[in-house]
RNA sequence: CGGGGUGUGGCGAAGUUUGGUAUCGCGCUUGGUUCGGGACCAAGAGGCCUCGAGUUCGAAUCUCGACACUCCGACCA
């Protein structure tokens, strides 16, 4: 009998981490139910509990875009092809991986459509009609929408060939007021990761070689996955006036001359739902930091057929609602399955409530992130519960810097590279660079592993480049990515 | 896009070598007993074997092609 039910635990349970974590991701999707997949490749169902969390993270964003002075648009879902092309280096980065409208009914077009893979040809035309004077300026727009990307291999979350997201495309009268704005998005995101996703980043400049097509200056998020993988999961970019001048976007500033503006970009993606799985997952299925948690605390009722039991659950939950996403679970499962289940959707907190528990007046209260069970007394609740799902964020957050110190290592040669990553696993690697694009490759040929950007946080490890030798200039997060 | 693996009720698999009309576990439905870590009994329902061509009296099984998923690379949010 108990052999029986072990082994079926086992054939139900999801891959270890430690066995297999691409295997663990997928089975984490698709078993707590965040998406399924359809007929068409890179596209999936975002169902209702993945497009909850999505839903928690717009709300959390959108309302820190509003009281930085962003208003929300909508651009359209076509881009003519005249359009696309009219910014070189952007149509070159994009070009390879667009969709293509070519026919409306049975009609070929005059001129094909590619379905929008970024908008900012878009947002560079409407510019171009709107802005005349220096009074104009700034527009400080954002849209919440999807983007198609003909990916040749796809991933739930990390790399779908349509995928949700936000764009903001903002345009400026000065290139400072252009690159403040840069900056300031970039810590609206870093501060968003790390409150609500307890996610720490690391963050800085992309090399010439790994910038945005047609931008200036890239500046990217890095957090770091469970497996010591590196994940982009924001960038931030400043375009200078090289869009205003390919789209012919001019003002007339306050000294009667035609001026060229300033733009900027920055965007992030369904992809976060990824970096959330893979930096706090188990083996026991998805651990949601409260801010984003679709449900906050889930209440147990315990021998729910017992006189009184189920009422007083559900008046509970309905007490709890008051303050926290908290919900009862009254199917008919049993217990055991109810705690796997909440547990592999990532439920923060699990609220117990049985005949023993009534009569005492207390409950059992159960983090998802330790498994530490605590007996709290039922009028305590107001003030225990947002205090553990505070304290289940911390302890995300910390954990999460933890694994990044713990793989991050700083390195003076190629050979310390390998040795590290052969001893330790992936991670980040710090290393200097001469800023060289030949040594920048010479490093990916060595290693296998790409520079991530150049951080904000620059360290000296050393003077010279890890590749050439000769005089370094930055310091390189360097890793495996995703 | 290059290299591997896989495709059989909702899920996981057996059956494919040696062609004969599909089996098992879980899940699902109904009724009952249970309920503090993935409960149990009984009775049911559910499958153009990914799709398309071909070979054959006959194809899940053999041949060719397509598609999807997945892993490892290259590229990207």
């Amino acid at each position: 009998m108990a052999e029986q039910g072990k082994q079926k635990k086992l054939v139900e349970a999801i891959t270890s981490m430690e066995q297999d974590f691409a295997q663990w991701y997928t089975d984490v999707v698709k078993k707590a139910e965040l998406v399924e997949y359809t007929s068409v490749k890179g596209c999936l169902v975002i169902r209702p509990y993945g497009y909850a969390i999505w839903e928690h993270m717009q709300r959390i964003m959108d309302e820190m875009f509003k009281a930085t002075g962003h208003e929300n648009v909508y651009m359209p879902l076509f881009i003519p092809e005249s359009l696309l092309e009219k910014e070189k280096d952007h149509v070159e980065g994009f070009a390879p991986e667009v969709a293509w409208v070519t026919h409306g009914g049975q009609e070929a077009l005059e001129e094909r459509l590619c379905i929008r893979p970024t908008s900012e040809t878009l947002f560079c035309e409407h510019y171009a009609h709107i802005i005349q004077s220096w009074r104009d300026l700034p527009k400080l727009y954002n849209q919440w929408v999807s983007v198609v990307r003909w990916e040749k291999t796809t991933r739930p979350f990390l790399r779908t060939r349509e995928f949700l997201w936000q764009e903001g495309h903002t345009i400026h009268a000065s290139a400072e007021e252009a690159m403040e704005e840069t900056r300031r998005m970039l810590e609206i995101y870093v501060r968003f990761f790390e409150e609500s996703l307890a996610i720490p980043v690391v963050t800085g400049p992309k090399t010439e070689s790994d910038k945005f097509a047609g931008a200036v200056t890239t500046l990217a998020l890095e957090a770091m996955m469970h497996d010591g993988k590196a994940l982009q999961t924001g960038t931030s970019h400043y375009f200078g006036d090289g869009f205003a001048k390919a789209f012919g976007i001019q003002y007339t500033g306050k000294d009667n001359q035609l001026a060229y503006p300033f733009q900027t970009s920055w965007g992030t993606t369904t992809r976060m739902i990824g970096a959330l799985i893979m930096t706090h997952g188990d083996d026991s299925g998805l651990v949601l930091p409260p801010a984003v948690a679709p449900i906050q605390v889930i209440v147990v009722p315990v021998a729910m057929q017992k006189p009184g039991v189920l009422e007083a659950a559900q008046a509970l939950t309905e007490r709890l609602q008051a303050f926290c996403r908290a919900r009862m679970d009254a199917s008919a499962n049993s217990p055991g399955w109810k705690f796997a289940q909440h547990e592999m959707k990532g439920v923060p907190l699990r609220l117990e409530l049985g005949p023993r528990d009534l009569e005492a007046q207390h409950c059992v209260l159960v983090r998802r992130d330790t498994g530490e069970k605590t007996i709290v007394d039922l009028h305590a609740l107001e003030e225990t519960i947002p205090q553990l799902l505070q304290s289940i964020r911390d302890t995300l957050y910390q954990r999460a810097l933890e694994n990044q110190k713990r793989h991050t290592y700083r390195c003076n040669s190629l050979e310390e590279i390998k040795r590290e990553l052969a001893e330790k696993g992936d991670g980040f690697v710090y290393a200097m660079w001469c800023g060289e694009e030949a040594c920048e490759d010479g490093v990916k040929e060595a290693t296998g592993i790409g520079s991530r950007c150049i951080p904000f946080a620059q360290e000296q490890i050393s003077g010279t480049c890890v590749c050439c030798g000769k005089t370094a200039k930055h310091m390189v997060c360097w890793a495996n990515a995703y």
